[in-house]
DNA sequence: CGAGTTGTACGGCACTGCCGAACACAAGGG
DNA sequence: CCCTTGTGTTCGGCAGTGCCGTACAACTCG
């Protein structure tokens, strides 16, 4: 997840280390601490505990918390006390999605995608190729699967990434395979260039590309592309459902929805083109 | 502190103002950072507006807006450059949000609610009196307004934050608005102790909160409170719309929908009771 | 052109953030 | 019952580091 200097956790040897350029150290650390609190389960987790996490010492931890708490980025349970994350990330959390123009402009549509097909509809952002999720709207009844935002997904098991694969060019693909390889998530994953161009063909053909349970057992996500008015694929809209409650007829009518709803918002990014462009 | 070079420096007072009681200053100043950000207009801010705005170097600005950047808490927009806030904030933002349980057992019953009623419609949680909304469901054509999660809203212009005062005992409730006043927002805004009290004797009757452009001109909404299994008031459930959309015989059926959602969030909450409690 | 911005880079001082030690408290295990 | 080993929290003190000032390039405005 994080990039981070990882094993630049010797405390201070000398000034060997030019220590990543120009950037303020315990800001980083506190940064780390809000990271690893967003990877804690759902208990939460403790001073001691973020101490081992981030190699500090428990005084440091404890005074990085302390100030983090205290502006509501932290918020803390008791007994323990044991740390979640606080108010201010939601606050600021829904700020910065208002600051992608793309997530206020696909709402509505999501909106109704997920009317018309009773799922999950999601959109994403291609952020040099990986999809990232920055809209979504829940089915009533998916409480089940959890679907984070903001986060790189892979591009070979979600359907939103394959939709954007499809557009790529060959070279680019073969750049990005290379780079991220093509791991296993399920035995339904494609794990072969091969297979993936294959895919990526079909997906082409039909016009949305379609994962059957490859990045998670049991659940199954339609996508289709999106593109700004200068023709740039700029994201993915996608339906996610359980696989069990699809039949295969149902599925080429799903498609054709997520279709349209990725036409109507590249017309809309193409409308409201002349402002800022997204990301 | 040695020589006085704090100009700007409200803290001026040496040792007086023991500085805020063990927290990390930089960290601090970069939290600080990220809410200035937050605040500025659509465009962006760029790091000298920054540095004026925390009243230090730009140097030390420029550090930390480094460090953010490099961290995915800020994101650069060239020209210029100038700042937004970054894809880390969306995931710790949604991070942050699954945190509240109350979030996620509201979302279907909102979603419901919208559908019902064809209004945007949001929860809040009462955060010692005061609602902060942690949930939303927009409507289709809800592009107008702008409501924001996370943050404290005020008590007696909110149809949300008068469910709640409604179920306040009297001597908390003056408590209450002795701290906080009742700041004039619109011309309608209640702003005598009296008028809000004749107020919330008729919103315990009907048994819904009305605020009829007390906030923002042209806006109302309608909400209801709800409680955990031991009685307490933890929130309520809003629906906001237009003004001019609405007839008064519309009103009455939508407050008893918002009422429903509202009970029906109650029953949720003491069904999930059993697990760590909301906020 | 110069006078005002802006963003970025670097050196150096002293302040501040970090550590370690020490504390109170709680939970087990002999 | 103590003793041990965990917590969370406080504090003093050293030195590392974060802050400021300065400097310079690029750019805009008159």
């Amino acid at each position: 997840m994080s990039t981070d200097t990882g094993h630049d956790q010797s405390k201070s040897k000398t000034s060997a280390e030019p220590r990543d350029r120009y950037t303020v150290g315990s800001v980083a650390r506190a940064l780390t601490v809000l990271d690893t609190v967003a990877a804690a389960p759902d208990e939460g987790i403790s001073v001691s505990e973020i101490a081992r996490a981030l190699g500090t010492s428990k005084s440091t931890a404890f005074s990085l918390v302390r100030t983090l708490v205290h502006r509501g980025f932290l918020r803390e349970v008791l007994p323990g006390p044991r740390y979640h994350l606080g108010m201010a990330l939601v606050r600021l959390g829904d700020q910065a999605n208002r600051g992608f123009p793309l997530g206020r402009v696909c709402e509505p549509v999501l909106l109704q995608l997920s009317r018309d097909t009773g799922l999950t509809t999601r959109a994403a952002i291609s952020d040099q190729g990986y999809p990232i999720f920055i809209a979504r709207v829940d089915s009533p009844g998916a409480i089940r699967f959890h679907t984070a935002l903001g986060v790189r997904e892979l591009p070979h098991t979600s359907s939103a990434g394959k939709a954007i694969l499809s557009q790529m060019s060959r070279g680019d693909l073969e750049a990005l395979i290379a780079e991220t390889g093509l791991p296993r998530r399920t035995r339904k994953t494609i794990t072969t260039l091969a297979d993936l161009e294959l895919d990526l063909e079909a997906t082409r053909r039909r016009g949305y590309a379609i994962d059957d349970e490859e990045d998670v057992e049991g659940i199954f996500c339609i996508a289709a592309h999106f593109v700004d008015r200068t023709g740039k694929v700029t994201g993915a809209v996608s339906a996610t459902g359980i696989k069990l409650d699809q039949s295969s007829r149902q599925i080429e009518e799903l498609g054709q929805a997520v279709q349209r709803a990725a036409e109507a918002v590249s017309a809309l990014v193409s409308d409201s083109g002349r402002r800022g462009m997204m990301l």
